[in-house]
DNA sequence: CGGCGTTTTGAGAGAGCTCAACATCGGTGG
DNA sequence: CCACCGATGTTGAGCTCTCTCAAAACGCCG
């Protein structure tokens, strides 16, 4: 998830770190947008308050997702962003942004990247949510992932945060994991899995 | 999902309609991106195919979605697109698109605007994937998703693409309909869905 | 050595999925 | 006007699979 790579150097000496309390306020639906947000470490989540002052959480970003780029276009935020940890988070003016955008197409081609980037990886994760045994998502991950040997996947961080990225839970992951090397289907080296066989199919209609 | 006004008119009148019988190919992976898609009518999947000649399915776009955003930054396609039903898609060539944004920095915000409506639509729905239960889940979409209002949703077309939507079988959206109202919780007008109580809360971690 | 988080395995239960039957609605043609 | 047909809507019953709660082994770091 290179989301990295899109801000031209004239905007990122722009951004502003701001270190964030557990259950800190980043800002709240109806205020005025000052830029769009990097999570730089920690979790800052996304979410809506009904009448009722309960909330529901819309996303949850981790460290290295941008949060609020629908506010360059929009003069108010349409939803709260609260800290669940402790974190720190960049501010990207939009002004700043925005003016780059014009001065520069090249800038704007390669911000409209990462945002066809991003979709796609959303897409791809959504699709995965529609398979429900843990062995078929695992398998599709696999397929997503597959590394330039065609034949290994790297596992990102801890088999915890994999288990969160694909919707499982971490028993769930374990298990299927084991049973799948029994079946000598994969074979696990340490921050790696090989595929020793070829992969199975999902039909959606 | 408001994706058609983002074009300008410019590029529109450039798009060229094509039907596709079902089964037929788009594009396949590799191939040179002429540009981008706009879905019609009918249904097109996107997928990869793994070495064994299996397809593991992306996304299947339905009319108004539009695929392969990310061609426009991309020399080749990084997936097949394949009719799954019947379907008609426009196709608008990369280098007007392009070049309009060079052009016509609004066009270019305009489309920025819109990738940025649909991550945050994706992010939704892949944080509502994160809940089990099936009311919970349709009180999300009703959160997320109520009308001015605020005590109204409308159902976008049958139910049965609503179950399809929320990621349900139509069996359980009924049923927990059914329930909720039996409950004195939601109320069914045709096509419209009222609230009768304020939401719950959805806790993630 | 003593925590703390990750990894792993066990057992039980619940909730949605699957298969199945039937009702309902809208369109089509005799 | 009615019979037919397909798609949507609805309800029933059983089952599988993951989630949940629990406990223990492992690895890392102070």
């Amino acid at each position: 998830m290179s989301e990295r790579d899109w801000l031209p150097a004239v905007v990122r000496s722009a951004g502003v770190e701001r270190p964030l309390e557990a259950g800190e306020t980043l800002f709240r639906q109806g205020s005025r947008t000052v830029g769009l947000y990097e999570v730089i470490s920690g979790k800052v989540r996304l979410a809506r308050v009904d009448r009722s002052g309960r909330e529901a959480v819309l996303h949850s970003a981790s460290v290295g997702e941008t949060i609020a780029e629908a506010s360059l276009f929009s003069p108010t935020y349409h939803c709260d962003a609260i800290a669940t940890t402790k974190a720190v988070v960049r501010l990207y003016p939009k002004a700043a942004i925005l003016a780059e955008f014009k001065r520069n197409p090249k800038a704007a081609e390669a911000f409209m990247a990462m945002l066809a980037r991003q979709i796609m990886d959303l897409r791809t994760r959504l699709e995965q949510r529609n398979i429900h045994s843990a062995r078929d998502r695992i398998r599709h991950y696999f397929a997503v992932n597959l590394g330039p040997d065609g034949r290994s996947v790297a596992l990102p961080g801890s088999l915890k945060e994999f288990a969160a990225h694909l919707g499982l839970t971490h028993e769930a992951l374990y298990r299927t994991l084991a049973k799948m090397q029994k079946d000598a289907e994969i074979q696990r080296d340490k921050g790696k899995i090989r595929l020793l066989r070829r992969l199975y199919d999902h039909d959606h209609t």
